[in-house]
DNA sequence: GCCAACGTTGGC
DNA sequence: GCCAACGTTGGC
């Protein structure tokens, strides 16, 4: 089992909102390394933390976890969607996504702020200089460090 | 709103 | 294949 960090601007989806949806499609990633990530590692089981960026509280709010994986991104093959891709064929799909369930919302957010104050997430890629993207391993000593954080 | 750090695009 | 221009991300 793996473990990953989802970015999303919660005024887009919050983790609220996925309280609230019980289980979602984590479409629209149009980025190469991410697009790997989603079609050939990220699979049935793996916990994810879910990372609100762009917003008052920046930092982790809660876990998912994998209920799909390495599903061809439907938002790619539709027009009227923002992620409309023409180069990518359901025959061929350039993009991929998973779909996630809700599993918990932390009481208080694991602020950024904070996460930086520990040395032990140090080396999470979440905080290497000029890391963006908004799909990233986490080690198991990482996540298991920051569900004791939140407790 | 600013801007650093990337990623992508397209002319050559 | 190079690289300038442009677009995006995301913290501050």
């Amino acid at each position: 089992m793996k473990h990953w960090l989802f970015k999303t601007e919660p005024t887009s989806y919050s983790i609220s909102d996925l309280q609230r949806d019980k289980k979602t499609l984590w479409t629209g990633i149009r980025n190469y390394q991410v697009r790997n990530f989603l079609r050939d590692e990220v699979k049935v089981g793996d916990r994810i933390l879910i990372y609100h960026s762009s917003s008052d509280e920046i930092g982790v709010v809660g876990l998912a976890e994998v209920i799909k994986e390495s599903i061809p991104d439907p938002t790619a093959f539709d027009k009227a969607d923002s992620h409309f891709d023409p180069k990518s064929s359901k025959e061929k799909p350039t993009w991929f996504c998973c779909e996630i369930k809700f599993v918990k919302k932390f009481k208080n957010t694991l602020l950024l702020k904070e996460i930086k104050q520990h040395q032990e997430l140090f080396e999470m890629k979440l905080l290497q200089k000029g890391s963006r993207l908004s799909v990233t391993p986490v080690t198991k000593s990482e996540y298991v460090y920051i569900l004791k954080l939140v407790d």
